[in-house]
DNA sequence: TGTACATCAGTGAACGCGCGTTCACTGATGTAC
DNA sequence: TGTACATCAGTGAACGCGCGTTCACTGATGTAC
């Protein structure tokens, strides 16, 4: 039991080298949102979503007291939504990466599709929040996961317009291609949870070719001087 | 209490007028698989999904002892493959009579669009369950979704290939298209359900656009001779 | 440094609840004579 | 037509369980002197 052990070594630590996300104003907190965050996690598979963990599983994961949860959050509803919130922000990092490496809007596409694919495939349980969370569980929940997707198409929408530019290459609608994209790659995406990861690579080029199409599809509509609505 | 109150015309119908549903093998079941599938669509709505309802929260809504549902399910897995089964077919009819309505590409991606947004807005119970369970509940579950989603790509491929013969205009990877549109149409429509009804109109005219995007897009890269994979 | 004290993070026990599932039953149904 | 009977769809009561939440507690922590 971890958390457990961690907190006798926290009781033990005079030297105080701990990380200082234990530590509270000075005063050694025993349990953090951590702790508890990180027994969530644990929990959380393909075939567990947030929704389906009740709070005295999480606290039994995290070798508290049940109701010691309460000090931490004031529901499940809310250890959701910060888990919702962790895992935007580690997905849009990990896909900021990958598309920083690229310079072509081939490689912006390619990259970002195996980079998701890729932490999708390493079993990553905060992507599995994000995918699996967005349709059922309280309206906080989906709120929280709209938001990120949201934040997503956003910063998308902004490398599409760079490398068009950089391109010379206009395009039809930079939002609403980078909406269509963000849904379409995690639709596909959450589709991909349950299959078998053998078959993730014929996911991967699916996936890969269908943003093509709509890359393609939005520069040829712009080409055409179809005027935006 | 309506399924009570049928229960009780089943009993007083001496000239065996009522529905055939109801009888079976020449004796009455005065408690039918109907009963129950329609007490669950009772029960679920924009913020119930399929995989929150009890089994006895069913039976309570039908009017039925909790353990007579094992009569008609084993348990409310079958129950949710049931709805899930019937919540495609119906789908599909209806998205199936606005697609043979249409002659053009256009038409067919705006009346289909049209026709799915429209039994959204009218807050139909079986669409619900097909954007919303897809993601989470058992294997069993999202079998069944998996399944009527590529029922719905098939025929949607179909058609395309279809207009494209009539149009003479050729299409790139049109299974793959069809798969493409299908999860678009089917993300964008989940995230719908969560915002208010005067903003459905923007949201068809947003997916309108995107489905363009892919076509136009599958299309332009058909005519580029780029070799299917 | 040593000691007394206030604070409050974490707890153990208990509550009432709705759940899925079981069991032996009952009583209406359709059948055999 | 009337009657006795077997069938089995539907039931009422009960079970044990895990749940969220509450309460008064306790005991380690950091502070004041």
């Amino acid at each position: 039991m971890t958390p457990v052990d961690s907190t006798l070594d926290l009781l033990n630590d005079p030297a105080g080298v701990l990380p200082s996300s234990a530590v509270h104003l000075g005063r050694k907190a025993v349990i953090s949102r951590e702790d508890i965050i990180a027994a969530a996690l644990k929990l959380i598979g393909p075939h567990r979503s947030v929704s389906t963990l009740s709070l005295r599983e999480v606290a039994r994961e995290a070798g508290i007291a049940p109701n010691s949860f309460y000090r931490q959050f004031r529901d499940m509803d809310e250890l959701a939504v910060a888990l919702i919130d962790r895992a935007g922000r580690s997905l849009r990092q990990i896909i900021g990466e990958a598309r920083h490496r690229a310079t072509s809007e081939q490689s912006v596409v390619a990259g970002s599709i195996h980079a998701f694919m890729e932490q999708l495939r390493s079993d990553d349980k905060l992507l599995h929040i994000l995918l699996c969370e967005g349709t059922v569980g309280s309206d906080a929940y989906k709120q929280a996961v709209e938001r990120e997707l949201s934040f997503f198409e956003d910063e998308l929408r902004l490398d599409l317009i760079r490398l068009s530019v950089a391109n010379k290459t206009a395009l039809f609608e930079p939002a609403l291609t980078a909406k269509a994209i963000t849904r379409l790659v995690f639709a596909m995406g959450a589709s991909a949870l349950d299959i078998p990861a053998e078959k993730h690579g014929e996911l991967t080029a699916q996936l890969v070719t269908m943003v093509r199409m709509i890359i393609v599809g939005t520069q040829t509509m712009a080409a055409a001087q179809i005027k935006p609505a």
